[in-house]
RNA sequence: GGGCGAAUAGCUCAGCUGGUUAGAGCGCCUCCCUUACAAGGAGGAGGUCACAGGUUCGAGUCCUGUUUCGCCCA
């Protein structure tokens, strides 16, 4: 193995070598196995991949590879999205660079170009998914607009229709002028913006401005001027005194000179502006509300690229803000002008794109989703699906309890278009194919009649909401559909929770008669270091692929996983990512250790089969009895130190706390197995035939289940270790049961504990500690092996045995070390008071007397604090009767030691004192 | 206006159901190219866990209020 790890040479071999054995397929599991069903938040198939993308990819393969290895039949459908809106501006803006358009070359040839572009483009994002180790059913792979697919969302269309759940009506909808389209309420934002508040005076009928507000004119203000031309009334409270007299007369809109009249509605608020509001249901969403109640009439003067139409009058032609000047001018020379004052208004812009949104009147389709929010409401509240984390949950029932109805239409080309076809009069004829409709129409008119299709194509969104299902085979009774539905996990972000998460449990409860998922897992966004969204204008983006170029994809998902706790936003920072390439090193080198002296003991001749017996034996029995044979300390402390990490990891994935689970795992490998473990199996190698054998078997286990524990978070790094491990154990015939991959080897079962060795382990740790840094302190060269008198009371076999191992950890001369119960100290020596011993180094040339009498102090300052600390706590009766015994236990275990530790202190110093007096 | 989240070391963050002396990475200081790894090793400095109350034998963790920042909804 080279020195360092080389995830170049290594990511796109191995990943292509576990496709290539169809370990991606849930079928590698065998036809027995409970399936694990996640299906992919579809990627726009023309986009790029971004932090997003990279944080779901690696949660929900981490999902699945960790089910995978529990045995279940692992299903991740990878998929894409036809993105609508977005793909069909990248088109146009190809055109346009084309010198065409799409109205140019027509609705038929922009969709073959539509086409060639999603073809173009959807091997980049794809490969970007395999890139990060994905390990999709590529098999199974969807698109949004594919055959199978476009019939469900007919089946929906058509089926909803049938129920009266989607209709067809002339409401106020958000229209995105640049975009030419109608959007959903979902694809506003609104952003707070400095405007103006214009106040006029709105004449009234058969008077003269002279008589003066409430007589000669109403005033009253708006932020948009220009939609006074679309005024088709004036209201006022009804019990404002003000105005009341006023109610039932006539106002004329000013310039156009219409008369609208002035009505009474208790939404009017007295206090805000004038108290008097102009109504204009045709523009407006709260005085289309208004205007239903009254019944008043709509005007629309907006042509669809927001410049004023035929209605507007002397404006017509106009752009919208260009007409809200001319006309404020106008008005002020007739002089209807009051004021104008600063005012901080709410603006609705479009969320793709920024620009202003303009509420118009239009015919569009609906989906009446109430009937479906109730089946939705009661998913979540009765438990059928958990939400994680749970506090999504009221914020889930407060947008399903407000639901209004959802615009599905869009005035663009690429997307599922409408099956619905108009007859000459305007019937309407809601079917699956053009041949259905036209021979209901045939039915319905009494004869063959030609139809027209709706031109309009689906909210994007409405496909996805199927996408759980339709990615199965809905319509049809697929095997699929029957064996991997309802699928598992959502796990998506939650800034889709209403886009997405939620219409796919309506639907997925109206159309399938079951929930699409027993769990939504929630992730949060990712930002840059120091938490600002990442943007190309703060050129602060962290591509996830350059990343990957240079630290591998394993370091990336690492960071990726490690970062965040679940619904939170997250700061990804290239240091942290590069910290994580060194991790993947270590386990690179911890195997290379390993592996090398697999090598070194087959070629020996000391481990053949007749002279190492008890060492050839199954992994299992070696996990299992962990205190049996002739096993040393290191071995007995490191097998129950692995027992609880695998039990900790995987109580973790349980609660979907991946990150801690990460690092339990990072933190055992490189803190506990890499630290101590093998720096003790060099000496236990050392010592040749039977003990080597052990120790490497033990490294062997060790490494190959650590490497399973953290397989799903770095999957490219552990399966190539992984890989040279069983090969090596292989060569030196090291028997041990072998898997063919790590990708699919059973995930770990915890082993036994071993408290005993974790006491007596912890205290060899303290010892070595305790004179590692005594040496530091008093800059002993780290070559120079010093002798010690260690002083070790009723620790005297432990010390006694594990003598070695503490003489080569911290820098001992085990033949100038004299050990005993309770020797007497030189004077000139440091004294370390440690894992319940004393060990003095006779560091003559070193010490100085003051400097030492006041470490001590210092120390038994500390002691004496804590054992007080402990004996308060132990003093107070609450705390004995209602704290639980494991608690008050380690209370008394700890006063004892530091009541040792004062007292071994104390003897030192009064010996020092004497001394120095 | 309603709701949610965050506030812990210089920076970025963990800390799950309350229970030893609050941890990590990076940065900083000292030493070391020791035969797995300098993408490394050993040691160290650095925190009144935003603030004020409360519950409890015991609070970074639970409750109430306050402040600051961020997000969602209206």
């Amino acid at each position: 193995m080279p020195k360092t790890y080389d995830f170049r040479a290594a990511e796109d071999r191995l990943y292509r070598w576990w496709e290539q054995n169809g370990w991606f397929k849930p079928e590698a599991a065998g036809p027995d196995a409970e399936p694990f069903v996640i299906a992919i938040p579809p990627p726009n198939v023309t986009g790029s991949l971004h932090q997003g993308h990279a944080l779901f990819v690696t949660i929900e393969d981490l999902m699945i590879r960790y089910q995978r290895m529990r045995g279940r039949a692992a299903l991740w459908i990878p998929g894409t999205d036809h993105a609508g809106i977005a793909t069909q501006l990248q088109v146009e803006r190809k055109l346009r660079e084309e010198g065409t358009s799409r109205e140019a070359i027509g609705r038929e040839r922009f969709l073959e170009e539509a086409w060639a572009w999603k073809n173009k483009y959807h091997g980049r994002i794809v490969g970007q998914l395999r890139r990060m180790g994905a390990s999709c059913d590529w098999d199974r792979e969807r698109f949004t607009l594919d055959e199978g697919l476009s019939r469900a969302v007919i089946e929906a269309f058509v089926r909803l229709y049938r129920m009266g759940l989607i209709y067809r009506s002339e409401y106020i909808i958000n229209w995105s002028p640049g975009l030419q389209t109608a959007v959903s309420d979902l694809e506003v934002e609104y952003s707070e913006e400095q405007g103006t508040l214009y106040y006029f005076k709105y004449p009234i009928a058969g008077h003269s401005l002279d008589e003066g507000p409430g007589k000669g004119y109403i005033p009253v203000a708006t932020t948009r001027p220009e939609t006074i031309l679309a005024d088709t009334a004036v209201a006022v409270h009804p019990d404002d005194e003000r105005y009341r007299h006023l109610i039932g007369s006539t106002c004329l809109v000013p310039i156009l000179n219409r008369p609208i009249p002035v009505i009474h509605d208790t939404y009017v608020s007295m206090e805000f502006g004038t108290g008097a509001l102009k109504i204009t249901p045709g523009h407006d969403p709260s005085d289309f509300e208004i205007g239903q109640r009254h019944g008043l009439p709509i005007v629309n003067i907006m042509n669809k690229d927001a410049t004023l139409n035929e209605h507007a009058g002397p404006y017509a032609g106009m752009d919208r803000f260009a007409a809200r000047q001319k006309l404020w001018e106008d008005m002020a020379a007739a002089g209807l002008v009051i004021k104008e004052e600063p005012y901080t208004m709410t603006v609705p812009r479009a969320q793709r794109g920024g620009e202003i949104i303009e509420p118009l009147v239009s015919n569009q389709w609906f989906v009446n989703t109430k009937p479906m929010a109730e089946l939705g409401l009661a998913a979540v509240r009765t438990g059928r699906i958990k939400i994680v984390p749970e506090r999504f949950t009221k914020v889930y029932y407060h947008w399903l309890e407000n639901l209004r109805p959802w615009c599905i239409s869009r005035q663009l080309w690429w997307g599922h278009r409408i099956p619905a076809w108009y007859g000459p009069d305007g019937q309407v004829f809601v079917a699956r194919s053009e041949a259905e409709a036209l021979a209901a129409a045939a039915k319905h008119y009494g004869r063959p009649t030609p139809l027209e299709q709706d031109p309009d194509v689906l909210d994007t969104w409405f496909s996805s909401a199927l996408w759980p299902f339709s990615t199965l085979g809905w319509p049809d009774d697929t095997p699929d559909l029957r064996r991997y539905y309802p699928t598992d996990v959502m796990e998506t972000g939650y800034d889709i929770l209403f886009f997405w998460v939620a219409r796919m449990i309506m639907t997925g409860l109206l159309f399938t008669n079951d929930i699409p998922f027993h769990t939504v897992y929630l992730h949060g966004l990712v930002r840059d270091e120091h938490g600002r969204k990442m943007s190309k204008t703060f050129n602060n983006v962290i591509d996830p692929i350059e990343v990957m170029d240079e630290f591998g994809a394993d370091a990336l998902r690492f960071t990726l996983l490690t970062g965040s706790t679940p619904g939170n936003d997250m700061n990804l920072s290239v240091e942290r990512i590069r910290a994580n390439r060194n991790f993947a090193n270590k386990i690179w080198n911890a195997a290379r250790f390993t592996v090398t002296n697999l090598g070194k003991l087959a070629s020996s001749g000391t481990g053949d089969q007749s002279s190492a017996p008890t060492a050839r034996r199954p992994a299992a029995t070696v996990h299992r009895s962990p205190a049996t044979d002739h096993r040393t300390l290191a071995d007995r402390w490191i097998l129950s130190r692995l027992s609880a990490t695998v039990a900790e990891v995987t109580r973790l994935f349980e609660a979907y706390q991946y990150g801690e689970a990460g690092r339990q795992a990072y933190e055992f490998l490189w803190g506990e197995f890499a630290d101590w473990y093998i720096e003790i199996a060099k000496g236990q190698l050392a010592a040749g035939g039977e003990q080597a054998w052990r120790t490497a078997h033990i490294l062997v286990h060790v490494l190959d289940q650590t490497l399973r524990l953290l397989h799903p978070f770095i999957p490219f790094v552990t399966e190539d270790i992984w890989q040279n491990l069983r090969r090596a154990a292989q060569a030196a015939g090291l028997p041990y049961a072998w898997p063919e991959a790590l990708i699919i080897a059973a995930w770990p079962e915890p082993g036994e504990a071993d408290p005993a060795a974790e006491a007596d382990f912890g205290r060899v740790q303290e010892i070595v500690r305790a004179v590692r840094n005594a040496r530091a302190e008093y800059n002993v060269p780290p070559g120079r092996r010093i002798g010690a008198l260690i002083s070790a009371g009723d620790h005297l076999a432990l010390v006694q045995q594990e003598l070695p191992v503490i003489a080569a950890l911290a820098g001992l001369d085990p033949a100038q070390v004299t050990l005993g119960e309770s020797l007497p100290a030189p004077a000139q020596s440091i004294a370390l008071v440690a894992g319940g011993v004393t060990v003095s180094l006779p560091l003559a040339d070193l010490v100085d007397l003051e400097a030492e009498l006041a470490r001590l102090r210092k120390e038994l300052a500390n002691a004496e604090k804590m054992a007080a600390g402990a004996a308060a706590r132990l003093a107070n009766p609450g705390f004995v009767n209602s704290a639980p015994p494991a608690v008050v236990e380690g209370a008394r275990k700890q006063l004892a030691e530091w009541e040792a530790k004062k007292a071994q202190l104390q003897e030192r110093l009064a010996m020092l004192q004497g001394q120095a007096g």
